[in-house]
DNA sequence: TATAAATAAGAATGTTATTCTTAATATGGT
DNA sequence: ACCATATTAAGAATAACATTCTTATTTATA
């Protein structure tokens, strides 16, 4: 079950992915197409699956969350329904926008977007650190930003 | 210079932030409006920057780039213009989604996403490894994703 | 209270998305 | 190589939406 995505679908999405307001017909004429052709093939990239869905993404620290904070997590009980109970409740916390089980130094690897350090501190004592089973807890606090995007290289696939 | 954003800009950030591609008037009749306010609103927040981008956000695995990996790196030498290229350098490689200086066990955490275990090994090997003054380098490779958003909770703010 | 500045509504217009029909191109089997 | 079939693209036609303009309403301010 490999993908069938020729030149123009990965031009296509490639270029969906630095801006999706663009018009099919600036699409269409950069690839020295007509909108119809264009167009279909966005369907059909949106129907297969290619296309998970469109977003607007925001200006955090404009909003006034300006803090990123990684947090590596080891657990010391491993029971299956223990980790799944964790992850549920990790996910509902809405300063946590990532959360991932790794393997490595730690269990689980979390991003949180925070208002500043002491909305950090905050979110450690008042909800993390109530979890069960808690091991070690290593905080990765970001101090700046060379590169954050979703935008992925189509030229490896 | 804080922001000003009320219910109704909150809430349009909100809605565009889970799909971008809804009109603007199925956002202003959810909202109880006309769709000129709700446009201009819109305009606003892109013009004044709480809008960054409008982007198609991909299915990675169903494109062939199934693995994600953070790597923690430390360097030996820190001169400020080594770190400088060390993150250009960084940014270059299309593996590398993000990139962070941060504080705590490591100078940088890396997100790559890759075709495989594999892929990652040759990028460890062919690219990372050729760069300079590298120290520790810790990989965390990850199994399974609970949750991996962009969508900022704007209830905070 | 009077005036100015925002904000919203509703109508009008221009663009674009979307559909339909037809033509061209590629694909597979004999 | 040839035909039938399935993809893919083009162009025109339509419907929906974005965008602008004018006017009314509300809110803030001196």
């Amino acid at each position: 079950m490999q993908h069938h995505l020729d030149k123009i679908d990965t031009k296509i999405l490639s270029l969906l992915q630095q801006n999706s307001n663009r018009t099919t017909k600036s699409i269409a004429t950069e690839l020295g197409m007509t909108t119809t052709p264009v167009f279909e093939r966005i369907k059909k990239l949106e129907k297969q699956g290619y296309i998970k869905k469109y977003v607007a993404l925001l200006n955090n620290k404009k909003i006034g969350l300006k803090q990123t904070v990684f947090i590596g997590i080891t657990l010391q009980g491993h029971t299956r329904s223990y980790l799944e109970k964790f992850v549920t409740q990790i996910n509902n916390f809405p300063e946590v926008i990532e959360c991932h089980r790794v393997s490595g130094n730690f269990d689980y690897l979390l991003k949180l977007v925070v208002e500043d350090i002491e909305a950090y501190e905050t979110f450690i004592i008042t909800k993390l650190t109530l979890l069960p089973y808690l091991g070690n807890v290593q905080s990765l606090i970001t101090l700046s930003t060379g590169k954050e995007t979703n935008e992925i290289d189509l030229s490896r696939v």
